[in-house]
DNA sequence: AGTCACCTGATT
DNA sequence: AATCAGGTGACT
């Protein structure tokens, strides 16, 4: 599920909750997700330390801890980050944060990962990322400029970490619909009006995503069903296009799935 | 630039 | 039994 919005609302969510919490000790119960690293690193490096902060870059969380460390974690396809939560057959990881209080990493899938670093050497993993499409660096002028030094299919353009941070299959998708654009179009090739609206809808997208996102993550169940937003072409192959009525297409790029309206996306 | 591997669970 | 999944890094 998680993709910047999701990534967005849990952070929002559990800052005022682990903010300034003390880890007083750490579980990994499956090793897996703190690879390469070995697990008493991170159980050596995280116990005893308080959490400063917690916040998203593209889609990782970084848990900012004293002592000059910070934790980051990825939760891929299927991972989930709540605090004070049981654990259950999908916790992977969790942090004992004193007076029974927990952070909980569930992930079943186990492709997600929890891995703690020094500040530096968090900022480096970290510095391929491209531009968050929420903040104020993320302009049209650099839009351009980056879209012009491409020549990836806009899809693929959209979901690489490099040229945008946070968006995934979804919003890439939406994103893509919204501005009129045809996801197999190489980015260089884009001119100016259609690669504004690509822009602004990129913006748009994600600002209404993390609304429902925070909406959703304040549940007692997570994101599951509760969601407010409703895909206008993901997951929507054969069914007809909102806007006009032709039938949206399925096709595959990077070995996943696109979908998109040929009446409207060309 | 394209394909695969990493994992597991849900759906066909 | 086979296919699919909202992500990414390591291969060719």
């Amino acid at each position: 599920m998680p993709e910047l919005p999701e990534v967005e609302a849990t952070c929002r969510g559990l800052a005022p909750v682990i903010t300034g919490k003390k880890i007083a000790a750490v579980h990994v119960l499956r090793a897996l997700v703190t690879r390469p690293q070995p697990p008493a690193r991170l159980r050596k490096l995280a116990t005893g330390r308080r959490i400063g902060s917690i916040e998203r870059r593209g889609k990782n969380i970084l848990i900012q801890l004293s002592g000059g460390y910070a934790i980051r974690i990825h939760l891929r396809m299927t991972g989930s980050l709540r605090a004070n939560q049981p654990i259950s057959a999908a916790t992977r990881v969790w942090f004992e944060l004193g007076r029974s209080r927990s952070l909980v990493f569930d992930d079943p899938r186990a492709l997600g990962c929890v891995h703690i670093y020094s500040t530096e050497d968090a900022g480096r993993v970290l510095a391929d990322l491209g531009p968050e499409p929420l903040a104020a660096e993320f302009t049209r002028e650099r839009f351009l400029a980056d879209a012009n030094r491409s020549r990836q299919p806009a899809k693929l353009f959209l979901m690489d970490q490099k040229q945008v941070a946070g968006l995934g299959n979804i919003y890439a998708a939406e994103a893509l619909f919204r501005a009129g654009v045809d996801p197999t179009r190489p980015m260089n090739r884009l001119r100016w009006p259609r690669l504004e609206a690509l822009h602004e809808a990129i913006v748009a997208v994600l600002r209404e995503a993390v609304k429902s996102a925070a909406v959703a993550y304040s549940q007692p169940g997570g994101f599951q069903e509760a969601e407010g937003f409703h895909p206008a072409v993901y997951g929507r192959a054969g069914q007809p296009c909102i806007a006009c009525g032709r039938k949206i297409r399925r096709i595959e790029q990077g070995g996943r799935s696109t979908y998109y309206c040929p009446g409207c996306q060309k």
